[in-house]
DNA sequence: CACCAGGCAAGTA
DNA sequence: TACTTGCATGGT
């Protein structure tokens, strides 16, 4: 029952501990950030999530009652912000006409109608959907992303050219299909990719997967 | 200064 | 179908 995948896992939280994640405070403010943080660093991310805590609309209700421009002032700091402004009020529009506007009721929605409706949405696409699965409706989605993709091809499990799918059934095909291990893993992945493998540098000879 | 960050959709041929 | 480009701020 061990892989080789399950023992970079437990490679990683030896190496890093626990990641607590998703770094946020409920499942909204997840959903946001999900979003907000697409090809975008986190720390920018934050920002805008400060900016729209501090106006105290934070919410399903607060956010669709802005208009597009204030929205996309308050999202700034987060990069891409006319195009991110359009992409939350695509999601709360979804939400408004699939859940009348219950973003609670929504989380309780079967996995995989919830992840086709996230689909739906125009600028949530895999990962940001997967995201919003795992870390918002604690459902057990792998989820993939751009470190994911640099990590398994610099320790040659796939090909350069692999797909989202061909790596998510890399990972569900073997593992057990736990929220709290998928959890981890990703979240492990993601600091891994940030301390250890970064676009231009390898760097790998300190890396923990090293011959894993 | 150049390069990159927890993507995605639209445009082109 | 298979590539390419636009979107944008802030840290290193």
């Amino acid at each position: 029952m061990s892989s080789r995948l399950m023992e970079i896992h437990d490679r990683l939280l030896a190496h890093f501990g626990p990641q607590h994640w998703w770094p946020g405070d409920d499942p909204f403010e997840i959903t946001v950030g999900a979003i907000l943080t697409q090809n975008t660093s986190w720390t920018n991310v934050e920002k805008a999530i400060a900016n729209l805590k501090a106006t105290g609309y934070l919410s399903c209700a607060g956010l669709s009652s802005l208009p597009l421009e204030a929205l996309a002032e308050l999202i700034r700091p987060a990069g891409y912000f006319n195009v991110k402004a359009r992409r939350l009020s695509n999601f709360l529009r979804m939400v408004e006409q699939q859940y009348q506007g219950d973003f609670a009721g929504m989380l309780l929605e079967d996995t995989g109608i919830l992840r086709q409706r996230l689909l739906g949405v125009k600028g949530i696409g895999p990962e940001t959907a997967d995201s919003i699965l795992l870390y918002a409706a604690n459902r057990p989605v792998f989820v993939i992303d751009a470190y994911t993709h640099r990590i398994l091809v610099r320790h040659n499990f796939i090909d350069e050219d692999t797909d989202y799918y061909g790596m998510q059934t890399l990972f569900t095909d073997v593992l057990p299909p736990a929220r709290h291990l998928f959890n981890e893993f990703h979240a492990l992945i993601v600091r891994t990719g940030k301390e250890f493998c970064k676009k231009a540098k390898p760097l790998c000879n300190v890396c923990p997967l090293e011959g894993a």
